[in-house]
RNA sequence: GAAGGUAUAGCUCAGUUGGUUAGAGUACUUGCUUGACAUGCAAGGGGUCGGUGGUUCAAGUCCACCUAUCUUCACCA
């Protein structure tokens, strides 16, 4: 029966064989059990991007003893795995590997690109499920789906044509964040705001009515070609005047108009704005209100437009095809061509030059950035697609207020509100190529706008068989906002939809509480009518050791691989798991992990000694009839342990379940439970010796059960190696409190003795005896039985040779003892020739003022009638207790005082 | 500009619905080759719980203000 275990724990040795023993069970795979309650969580799909960071790993290692959890108490459960297409993030990694090769995404065309796109997503996509498996995770492989899979293309395609048919999307020229370098528009949602230095470069236009001069200040000169009026507040005394009056726009010399608009604040700079409705969405709400032209002065890839450009609209202008706002083109003549920053100087040279730049004022202000590439951003005025969101976000509000889906911790409740409310059309088209394609055809005979689920051939307006289909992809978080159930077989109403939807927990970092969850939540409720799980588990960021971002800039990230390599997966789970409460960010350094991995260890060393001290034929896991003191003491507070873990899974609070395991495990099972079990494990009796066993395999089993949840591979191992019944500890029932096992009296005797012990291994430290010299003990006690059955702890425990014990006191002979006071006993220890009598009055002296510094404290509540009154009777009990048993040890010390004479 | 987080031992952090004497890991001091484990055992020192006020019989915990620090969102002519 028994096995031989190694002296250290060697992860190495145990978790892949462990992890394949799971695969082969079969034990990830949910099989729509309809006998079990459901419980499903559905994977935040890792980016194809690269490789499992520290808060993947932390994200995965929380979902994974969540799912754990529910699968051992009883649930039918599902954890689905998947990854993201990720498409600008992929895109922009492809095209980078390209450039080095000398390649471009034209040279070789859509379909090749796709292609290589693919191999990308082969290559990165498996890395990244292998490292979810070298984490322990115990998701359903044979579920797995990828963003961009056939079945979250046709859901994809699906939710378009809804959405279209009802109106809530729409394709129009509207001003959207461009980045000129990723050649491609962006949502809100993906500017990221830095701040740079920067100037105000402060202008004066030229009033045509009145020849005066008008101030105003802007941070893009660049932009000046493409203004269309200037704007001032209708209250403002300082323009009155100037109502209906015009300004002459220096270097092109035309004129504009001033409009008064509420835009122009009065109480910033001159109070006088210039206006580019096609290149700053402020001035487009402006133009928009005031009927504007919009002057497109930019080209898409970020330089200033010429002749050709012009052209090219002039063309589409005539032909009648323009849609609503389609902005004219300007040639900007001697800028034409230039980049953005070459345009602004050039323009100021010429500003100077003609008299029109008053002053330059530097300073620093916050500029638009791509969240991939980190350029600046131009606001542009171009023609996407959007999602009118307005409608869409009113249910998704109403659903979180009512509390059908909830946040853990509720902070993020407001977050998410706050979000919803102010979120404005959301632009879905990307002018990139690895994206889910745009089911947009569009008739280049009549100019029709068709949007099918299948591909279109025929214009069903005209007949004629010139249709292009939309170039554009959608924007990545389009189809991840479908992923509760998508990946479920959405639309189909499939039995896994049926059965796990919806979903139930969500275990998602803050940072994407608006890209993603909020779009999950309006995106199901539209679609399934349902909200896509009941509650949102947010964590925090894993920060270095100094408690910095981890960022490939700084080179300070860590990789999970290399701490499972290092330290095993338990131990680099369980540090996440510890350090952790929700919502809140942690620190993570070697040190914890290190601190974990002695914790496996110690844990491994348990089960080793239990192991070697097995009987040939050791039954399976059981509580036998005749229980020992210190049998009844272990399982009461093993139960306390189920309940409380328990309890704490349950709210989610699984940094203190995890906390509460390891004190059980570390200081009572091992520190004081085994220490105790040596002394019938070492004796002659078998059928102490039985009982004795049979306590230490039942707490090691069930406490390996408790513990799986965090540290899947070792409890495994462990458990394996332990007589059990059933397959494993992974797919074993998890412990329910049990109140038969629960004995507070003796709990409370066993507590008494461990106080004895303590105060003598303290006194014994004090006057420095080494544990080899033994000592006899006289203990003076109202609880003489329990002390004289007790003889074989203090000898055990306390370096004890042998044990009087009696409720009077005057039958020992006390000369040269020194004494320890406890609130149940006073234990004399003989040690004349060590014992400094001075030393002895002050310790004991300090010790009494403790006690009655403490004892004044109850005293003063205990004499307080508002206490008395309000307080609790359980309170007022404890308090009442405590200050007998204070009195008792303020007595019991000054009669030893007054022993030293 | 708006909202929010955090502040507890030298360091990193727990502390559940307010209720015994505020805990752990780590570091530090001292003593131990204890028949599971030195990745260990035993003992110890170390905290006016950021500040000020308030609510309460009772505040590390709830409220207000202040200070420090971090984050998100928004804006910037």
């Amino acid at each position: 029966m028994s096995k031989e275990l190694e002296k250290l724990y060697d992860p190495k040795n145990v978790e892949d064989r462990i992890y394949k023993s799971w695969l082969d069970g079969k034990y990830f795979h949910a099989k729509c059990e309809a006998d079990k309650p459901t419980y499903t969580i559905v994977i935040p799909p890792p980016n194809i991007t690269g490789q499992l960071h520290m808060g993947h790993a932390l994200d995965n290692t929380l979902q994974d003893i969540l799912i754990r959890y529910k699968r051992m108490a009883g649930f039918d459960t599902l954890w689905l795995p998947g990854t993201d297409h990720a498409s600008i993030a992929t895109e922009a990694k492809i095209v980078e590997a390209m450039r080095k090769e000398g390649i471009s995404k034209e040279d070789i065309g859509r379909e090749a690109f796709l292609e290589r796109a693919w191999d990308w997503k082969k290559q990165y996509g498996g890395r990244i499920i292998e490292q979810l498996k070298k984490l322990g995770s115990s998701c359903d492989w044979d579920r797995e789906r990828f963003t961009l899979d056939e079945g979250c293309n046709k859901a994809v395609n699906e939710v378009f044509c809804r959405l279209y048919e009802k109106d809530l999307i729409y394709r129009g020229n509207r001003m959207v964040n461009w980045c000129p370098c990723c050649n491609t528009s962006i949502s809100d949602a993906e500017v990221e705001y830095e701040e740079k230095d920067g100037h105000f470069w402060h202008l004066l236009y030229t009033v045509m009515e009145t020849g005066e001069k008008l101030e105003l200040a802007t941070t893009r000169p660049e932009t000046m070609l493409g203004d269309t009026a200037v704007a001032i507040n209708a209250e403002d005394e300082r323009y009155k005047h100037l109502h209906g009056c015009h300004v002459i726009l220096p270097l092109l010399n035309k004129e504009i108009p001033i409009v008064c608009d509420e835009h122009a604040d009065m109480t910033k700079g001159t109070g006088v704005v210039k206006i580019t409705p096609a290149h700053d969405p402020n001035d487009f709400e402006v133009g928009q209100r005031n009927s504007l032209p919009i002057v497109r002065t930019f080209t898409y890839d970020g330089h200033l437009t010429g002749a050709a450009d012009k052209a090219i609209a002039d063309e589409l202008i005539a032909s009648g095809r323009a849609a609503e706002n389609e902005p004219e083109v300007l040639d900007c003549g001697k800028y034409a061509g230039m980049t953005t920053m070459q345009a602004r100087k050039a323009i100021l040279e010429d500003l100077e030059a003609g008299g029109y730049l008053k002053e330059v004022e530097p300073r620093k202000h916050e500029v638009g950035t791509c969240y991939r590439c980190h350029n600046t951003i131009e606001p542009m005025i171009s023609k996407q697609w959007f999602v009118r969101m307005l409608p869409l976000a009113k249910p998704a509000i109403e659903a979180v207020e009512k509390g059908e889906t909830k946040f853990v911790p509720d902070r993020f409740t407001k977050v998410y509100l706050n979000w919803m409310n102010g979120t404005r059309d959301w632009c879905i088209s990307r002018q990139l190529w690895w994206g889910h394609r745009i089911p947009a055809w569009y008739c280049e005979d009549c100019g029709e706008t068709v949007v099918s689920k299948t591909d279109v051939d025929v214009c069903p307006k005209c007949g004629g068989k010139h249709l292009s289909q939309d170039p554009d992809t959608l924007d990545t978080w389009f189809s991840s906002a479908l992923w509760p159930f998508s990946t479920l077989g959405w639309p189909e109403n499939t039995e896994d939809l049926k059965h796990y939807y919806p979903t139930n927990t969500l275990v998602t970092g803050y940072d994407i509480i608006g890209f993603w969850v909020s779009r999950m939540i309006f995106s199901a409720l539209e679609y399934t009518g349902q909200v896509p799980f009941d509650t949102v588990l947010i964590h925090g960021l894993v920060r270095d050791a100094q408690g910095r971002k981890m960022s490939k800039s700084l080179g300070n990230g860590i990789d999970p691989l290399e701490i499972i390599d290092k330290y095993g997966a338990d131990a680099l789970r369980f540090t996440l798991a510890t350090g952790n409460s929700p919502g809140n960010d942690m620190r993570f350094s070697d040190e914890k992990v290190e601190a974990s991995r002695n914790f496996a260890n110690k844990l491994w060393n348990a089960a080793r000694f239990v192991l070697m001290n097995l009987g040939e034929d050791e039954p399976v896991p059981h509580i036998p009839e005749k229980l020992a003191l210190e049998d009844k003491w272990i399982l009461t507070k093993f139960n306390i342990l189920v309940k409380e873990v328990t309890y704490n899974l349950e709210k989610f609070e699984l940094g203190v379940a995890v906390q509460k395991l390891y004190e059980f495990i570390w200081d009572i099972l091992c520190d004081w439970y085994i220490e105790i079990c040596k002394i019938r494990l070492s004796s002659e009796d078998i059928e102490l010796k039985k009982t004795a066993r049979a306590v230490l395999v039942y707490v090691m089993s069930n406490t390996l059960k408790l513990l799986h949840p965090f540290m899947p591979f070792i409890t495994e191992e462990i458990w394996q190696t332990l007589p059990h019944s059933g397959e494993a500890v992974m797919i074993s029932q998890w412990p329910v409190f049990d109140e038969k096992y629960v004995f507070t009296a003796d709990e409370e005797k066993m507590e008494h003795i461990m106080t004895a012990v303590r105060a003598v291994r303290n006194r014994r430290a004090e006057m420095n005896v080494p544990p080899s010299k033994k000592a006899h003990l006289n203990v003076v006690t109202k609880e003489t039985e329990l002390f004289s059955d007790g003889t074989k702890y203090f000898v055990r425990l306390a370096s004890a040779s042998s044990l009087a014990v009696s409720a009077d006191e005057s039958v020992f002979d006390l000369n040269g003892c020194v004494s320890v006071v406890t609130d149940v006993a006073t234990i004399y220890i003989p040690m004349a020739e060590l014992v400094d009598f001075e030393a002895e009055r002050k310790r004991i002296n300090k010790e009494l003022e403790e006690v009655e510094k403490k004892l004044a404290q109850i005293n003063g509540k205990l004499s307080n009638e508002g206490f008395l009154a309000k307080a609790p009777a359980q309170v007022i009990e404890e308090q009442k207790a405590n200050q007998i048993k204070l009195n008792e040890k303020a007595k019991l010390l000054k009669e030893s005082l007054a022993k030293l004479g």
